[in-house]
DNA sequence: CACATTATGTCAGTGACTGACATGAGTCAA
DNA sequence: TTGACTCATGTCAGTCACTGACATAATGTG
């Protein structure tokens, strides 16, 4: 076969090259068996090297890909990061900054809307496994929130180091996001998540002492 | 010996037994040694056959006492739990909840003031060790802040599964505890820890949308 | 003085995770 | 095309947290 296309400019970002293919390929790979497997048999029932077989490749290879077992089930959360932080970017510097962050959560919704199947999953993990929490709660969520906390402190143009208000209303619409997964995991994901995030978030404004 | 004072009523709990107390030393030999050695050392560089053999029993009852190496630095969390849900329950019932949820908070201050030389160690240990910091966020602190979401929501008089207010504004406090832990560690210990604590605290009733 | 309870020791095992080294495919420049 | 370089992967040996099973001796109880 004449490689016709090898020079050709894509619109996208600069065409990975067939080294980097192959390693997103594994990657996938991995993400997509132990999703398949931890959601057949449970996170216990399933060892990393059960994963790497499935995916064909060594044990040795998952842990280059992932840090631990639980990581692999939240392989994808940079992109839930990356949509929650750019909605934020996108609001209006001289809104309230509860409804900012009440947006940026809100751009959580759309990813559970078109992930439905991974999200519920890594819900309905949580809450079988205190691991699988353990790394939610402590892991991603807690990068997610220090993000938050980095992009509300510079929008009030404060030392988030100093001040601790950008670090306790990031805290708090996180308690408000993981109050919406548990009464969404808790009735089997019959609700929609959106709504039970709105319901959350919603609660954010009306502190009083 | 003979053991005049074996059926005199004592004026606290009902005097263990010789069983109980040898069990008791145990475990509080498991915690001290441990606090040391972590002290010395860090965290990695222990390993829980270290702590086992420092207090002289078998890596086994070392597990039996506490379910994981991280655990035996928190070997006393329970006391701050039982703290600060008796000090939510001593505020009248008409206060504004936010009010007795910073009065429940700061109880907490109390402890960190009795137990300097223990929590700091903890709160050291969490801000240089992934592991020890997971730990507490996933384990430790949400034990407690389940504990006052449930003491909240009896105070309101609703149904903390159906309704997320109480495990929201829970989530809140415990955010501004973390911010306030946080600042803490960061300053090594210089400024009072009441002082951060009431500092974050009062942040609480100020969200507005 | 029996008898039951239970905290502990011993031992063998599982499984997550890591460092070291070798190899072969992919990349890139001459 | 070729030769050197990069790097994703395989292999292997090792550490260590954690667990089930069984034995034992100290303790509590009648």
């Amino acid at each position: 076969m004449t490689d016709v296309s090898t020079d050709l400019p894509t619109d996208e970002s600069p065409e990975p090259g067939r080294r980097e293919r192959k390693k997103q390929h594994t990657r996938d790979e991995l993400m997509d068996h132990a999703a398949r497997l931890f959601a057949e048999r449970g996170f216990d029932a399933v060892t990393t090297e059960d994963i790497a077989e499935a995916a064909d490749v060594s044990q040795r290879t998952f842990f280059r890909h992932f840090p631990s077992k639980e990581a692999v089930i939240y392989g994808r959360a940079h992109e839930l990061r990356e949509a929650m932080v750019a909605a934020f970017a996108a609001r209006p510097t001289d809104e309230p900054i509860v409804a900012s962050v009440i947006a940026a959560m809100r751009a959580i919704t759309t990813y559970y809307a078109d992930n439905r199947g991974e999200t519920f999953l890594q819900a309905r993990l949580a809450a079988e496994f205190p691991a699988v929490a353990a790394h939610a709660r402590a892991t991603v969520q807690s990068e997610w929130e220090h993000e938050l906390t980095a992009a509300i402190a510079q929008r009030m143009e404060v030392d988030p180091l100093a001040d601790p208000r950008p670090e306790i209303l990031a805290g708090a619409a996180f308690s408000a996001y993981r109050a919406a997964v548990r009464r969404w995991s808790a009735n089997a994901g019959r609700d929609e998540f959106g709504r039970l995030l709105d319901e959350s978030l919603a609660v954010l404004g009306t502190f009083r002492n």
